[in-house]
DNA sequence: GCTGACATGTAACCCGTTACATGATTCC
DNA sequence: GGAATCATGTAACGGGTTACATGTCAGC
């Protein structure tokens, strides 16, 4: 149900074509939604036929001809009237995650293979994300545009980064966490006791898993 | 194609029925995934029939019969070559952070309203998840249970409860910087001239918009 | 000659959500 | 009497992904 207002906002900042739409959600708009041409184009026509937003083909030379969509006073009340409603909750769905969850059943070198090849990714997301800070900071300068607008898309993109950020400071603590069990990954401790329950309890407690509750 | 290795990875810990894997996804695991028994019931029948798992049907009394899965050496292989495999990165839908996206739609007063109301929201799920690792912490205690699998448990749940602490951190923070511009938020900045530039990027690096980029 | 950007779409399929269906027991 | 818990499923629908289809131009 999101998509709808992905475009409807989208279209609110600027008019644009589907081909346009869909970098914006592969760059900016990556950080909370993601869609394809695809759905997107089928959407678009969707609505138009609500009278929500209207479309211009445009003939060019060189070039295919391209359709490009302007919102209307009925997509702006729509989109208005959604920005007052409460949102559900994101619907997280981590591969990642859910595999470390599990890393248990692997041994303690792959575990952190996985651990450093997945950081990788985050930090190559990471560098993305602080290029396209870069580029909309020196753009806003340059225009010396102050307005809301400019002030609730740095703050999204500053979420991203910040969430960037986090997951490869946990990626790194959590290789460490698991650098310091790599002896003992496979065995029973209790029946081996290579390491007593004060060891164990020390290295987590380092590891922040208590900090966490604030307490 | 993840919920598949949710439940593998889950049955390799212990035995289950769908209606209790069902309960493991809304609370330890909902920091990584989330389903439906609608969902979760075929499933397991499919897997099953590919001779992954097998349910043995346990007949209770003053309950409804039940069906314990148990996982084999054939899912038990298929759920560490998946553990060995790259993830695709996690296809974020956070309707919220769109919906902040477009806020500049809709008034100051406004704005802040939904940031405090979602704040709350992580707020609650924040204790939830303190709850769990509370929980979990105190039977770890007493059974003295060391293992790997108690250390890559304690991981996810810190990256869950972390999450939770950056989201309301960076609610706070942009709810302050909302109300730094609440006076001139309808206005077109530049034309009224209620503000100067410098007292706009001011505002902004005080945020941490740049700081984000780490120079 | 090949890759990638530009540009718009359809079709098939898979995954996920909501609603429907059933029925006993326990707690308020 | 009603709500919640235990317990398993089917059906319809809606949203999202992959593959297919088409064609030009620019740059390497």
């Amino acid at each position: 149900m999101s998509l709808k207002f992905g475009i409807l906002g989208l279209l609110s900042k600027w008019n644009a074509t589907g081909y346009e739409i869909k970098k914006e959600f592969d760059d900016y708009m990556s950080i909370f939604w993601h869609s394809h041409l695809s759905q997107i184009y089928p959407e678009l026509n969707k609505l138009e036929k609500e009278g929500l937003i209207e479309g211009k083909t445009i003939t060019q030379i060189g070039k295919p001809d391209k359709k490009v969509y302007e919102i209307n006073e009925a997509g702006a009340d729509q989109l208005r009237e959604w920005l007052l409603a409460k949102q559900d909750e994101p619907k997280i769905k981590d591969p990642f995650l859910m595999q470390v969850f599990f890393m248990d059943n692997i041994s303690a070198d792959d575990v952190i293979f996985q651990l450093k090849s997945y950081r990788k990714e985050r930090e190559k997301r990471l560098l993305k994300l602080q290029q396209i800070m870069r580029d909309s900071w020196e753009s806003i300068k340059e225009r010396e545009a102050m307005s809301s607008r400019v002030v609730m898309a740095t703050a999204v993109l500053k979420k991203g980064i910040d969430e960037e950020i986090n997951y490869i400071k946990w990626c790194d603590e959590t290789i460490e966490l698991v650098e310091a069990f790599k002896d003992v990954w496979d065995d029973d401790l209790q029946a081996t006791k290579k390491m007593d329950f004060a060891t164990f309890e020390e290295q987590l407690i380092q590891y922040g898993a208590l900090k966490a509750l604030g307490e």
